[in-house]
DNA sequence: ACCTGAACACCGTTCAAGT
DNA sequence: ACCTGAACACCGTTCAAGT
């Protein structure tokens, strides 16, 4: 029996590719926290120090990693059909690469303005555009759109960390927070308690693509059709 | 002269809610990185496990702080005006009170389900309810506005958090923003170049507003008034 | 130019020991 | 019951020293 793999291998140099490639191993493995100069360095075969001179800094490295994943999510959206079905299409996209990676939300939501957040705002731009906002609407229209994904995105990193670190399922996560819910004072909550019971057997992802459409179905009424306002 | 205050008093003897204040101040002073269980012991002259006795562990400190100021907020909300005019306010009252304590919102995002957000969630659940959403489409569209505030909060504790670390102030972290987003490639991102201008004197408020009014027409739209759809 | 890995300055959390 | 504070098991980052 021949020795293959004696340690991971080393069979190219150290490239900021090859790190960035580790970092998404290790964050999906392991959640936000999975993404360490330790684990990375061990599983690189290399010093923690040896990163730095590819990579400035941990959150460099997360926007790098966080922008691998949007760049190639984007890449697969649909580049036909109504500008509203392509919005739908990108933000579906973002949501399901999200819901497989949940440190994206969190890094996305950790570095606005960055590359990543860019590659959005232009996608989502360019719909918007197309839509017939009026320029000066515009810019007000997109923040609202990704204002409003990148909450989701947020919530669902959030509760898969959450689930991770309590080693629940989803299932059970959401059937505690329900349970919780229900618990509160009937007068002082009691809206909380009467959709607790919708929390259980939800569609996030049905759930989402409403309130979308409902910040679009906005968007028509008060830019699209300007003259039948009223 | 007379010597007091020979250190941080200590004339009550340590509580949850002491704790609780000193973690606040702590968090405004030096943003979500402040909040140390070392810092916190020597603010409350004593010794660091002494916290523990109180406090479950640091996110359970975090979003205790945070529902301390999402409650005193919501409190000063509006109880009377349209459903319409009752939610813009209270909005507004959580985009000030982020904008003053920008570390709200991320402990906001990071306990999806827990007390701070469940206030949230019922003060708006209200009004949408009042606004005449039928039952079945209420959970979707408070789920809208509340995913679309969280991640408006969710960036600005982003980007003072960022402010903070490279020591900017908020006019020059945009310029900073706006000058490398026109400098990105023409093609690729003709959008985001054509806004990277307004990016520099636009006024988060009122965006946020603006925002928040697509998904109120839409709302209006499609629920309020179901006979007169098409 | 690129890599090594010990060292530094921190963390949150625990826990035996005190009062 | 409540508090002490040293100790543990981690972090990100730096930097003299190597090749």
């Amino acid at each position: 029996m021949e020795k293959t793999r004696p340690s991971p291998r080393r069979d190219e140099s150290l490239s900021r590719e090859r790190i960035v490639d580790a970092a998404i191993a290790l964050l999906d493995a392991g959640g936000a926290d999975g993404l360490t100069f330790r684990a990375l360095a061990e599983r690189l075969a290399t010093g923690a120090g040896a990163i730095y001179y590819h990579v400035a800094n941990k959150s460099d490295l997360l926007t790098a990693a966080c922008d691998s994943v949007i760049a190639h999510t984007l890449a697969e959206c649909a580049v036909d059909g109504s500008p509203a079905a392509q919005i739908r299409d990108i933000a579906l996209g973002l949501f399901d690469a999200i819901d497989a990676h949940a440190w994206v939300g969190s890094a996305l939501a950790g570095a606005p303005g960055e590359l990543p957040g860019v590659r959005i705002l232009e996608r989502i731009g360019r719909q918007v555009d197309a839509l017939g906002v009026p320029h000066g609407g515009q810019w007000a229209a997109v923040c609202a759109l990704v204002n409003y994904i990148m909450g989701v995105a947020g919530q669902n990193a959030a509760n898969s960390q959450i689930a991770r670190t309590h080693a629940y399922d989803r299932a059970s996560l959401l059937d505690a927070m329900a349970t919780r819910w229900s618990q509160l004072d009937a007068q002082q909550f009691s809206f909380t308690r009467s959709v607790a019971d919708q929390l259980r057997d939800h569609d996030d992802r049905a759930d989402y693509l409403t309130g979308l459409d409902l910040i679009l179905q906005g968007m028509e009424t008060l830019y699209a059709h300007p003259g039948q306002k009223d």
